[in-house]
DNA sequence: ATCCCGTCCG
DNA sequence: CGGACGGGAT
């Protein structure tokens, strides 16, 4: 075991925080704490992670799980092919792995929605092998310590830090170091303003010791947004509403939502009424529009939501509605799994 | 504004 | 290999 692993190792007994996926090596548990932590930040995760478990305590029970369920779980967590992927999985490992989970790396990886990252978690806290995890905290990490200005986008620069990660990776407890320097990268080597100065890894720090913590890690080159219109019709009828589920390859994929219609520019209510999906939508009825509407700007990481909801009421129904969408119980709309956006609205509107 | 940097898909 | 995929925290 090398100086800096051991370091680690330490500091994180002392440090790491008190996480429920800490307490366990099953690796179910282990699978659905990663995955949940993917793209999500602990504090954020937590809930999700017990309501998750309490609903689906075992592989079983989300194998024979209804996805609309699962996204219901899921709903606001973001990426939900995460959700889709996992229930994949579930049923994959029921049908062909005896319900057992895979104990090794070659086969974890072959699972839908684990990639290396999650494969070596599995494989090093469940199953005790020696596969390193490098995720954005380790990759910090490591950059600095070491010195390492290649971008992990390569598949180069990504060897590299395995490499190197592979040569201080302990036989003993892998799955405890690679944790460890996860919770070392979050706690103490923090994107910005890292405290170095009671780092315990300052004297043997390249960044730190010349003068580069600022630089390292090579930064990630921003991607650009795509501006969207998003205008959302909140449709009342007596104790009705109505939603469909997205089903296009697109973001939030089969989650539910209001009747949607997307247009190329930014379009006021008088000019909304003039398309032909609005004209669809109300063909024979006499919508009265609430002059109060809803206005956000939803900001995802690759796209911008210029989003309008507008409340609309009808007294009668027509075929198109009921052909093309879901009538439902307002009362029920909280069973179902919707954009974050949405649930937002819906709380303002039902005050 | 910048961080999440994981995985899949085309 | 490059782009798509959410939403919150800081």
């Amino acid at each position: 075991m090398t100086n800096i692993s051991k370091s680690l190792v330490e500091w994180y007994s002392r440090y790491k925080r008190d996480l429920p996926w800490r307490e366990t090596k099953n690796p179910y548990h282990i699978w659905v704490s990663e995955i949940i932590l993917q793209q999500t930040r602990v504090n954020q995760g937590f809930n999700y992670y017990y309501r998750f478990i309490d609903k689906f305590p075992d592989i079983k029970s989300l194998a024979f799980s209804n996805i609309d369920d699962l996204l219901k779980i899921w709903q606001g967590l973001g990426y939900y092919s995460r959700a889709r992927n996992m229930h994949f999985t579930a049923q994959d490992i029921i049908n062909n792995y005896d319900g057992e989970f895979p104990s090794d790396y070659s086969e974890l990886i072959k699972l839908k929605g684990i990639g290396d990252y999650t494969a070596s978690a599995i494989a090093s806290i469940s199953f005790n092998q020696a596969t390193p995890v490098l995720d954005g905290n380790v990759f910090r990490v490591i950059a600095r310590i070491y010195g390492i200005s290649e971008s992990t986008q390569r598949n180069a620069g990504k060897k590299h830090f395995k490499k190197i990660l592979q040569e201080i990776i302990p036989d003993e407890n892998p799955g405890t170091f690679n944790q460890a320097i996860m919770e070392f990268g979050a706690l103490q080597c923090t994107p910005k303003n890292p405290d170095c100065e009671n780092c315990i890894l300052k004297s043997v720090c390249f960044a730190y010791t010349n003068n580069m913590v600022a630089e390292l890690p090579l930064k990630k080159q921003k991607i650009t947004q795509r501006i969207r219109y998003f205008n959302y019709i909140y449709i009342i009828y007596k104790d009705f509403t109505f939603i469909e589920k997205r089903t296009n390859n697109d973001i939030w994929k089969l989650l539910y939502q209001l009747p949607l219609i997307e247009t190329e520019n930014k379009v006021s209510i008088e000019n909304l009424e003039k398309t032909q999906e609005w004209n669809q939508l109300f063909e024979g009825l006499e919508p009265e529009i609430d002059i109060n509407f809803y206005k956000k700007k939803h900001i995802l990481s690759h796209q911008i939501l210029v989003t309008h909801v507008y409340k609309v009421r009808i007294n009668t129904m027509n075929d198109f509605l009921l052909n093309n969408y879901l009538k439902i119980y307002m009362s029920t709309l909280p069973k179902y799994g919707i954009p974050k956006l949405l649930e937002n609205y819906l709380k303002v509107a039902n005050k």
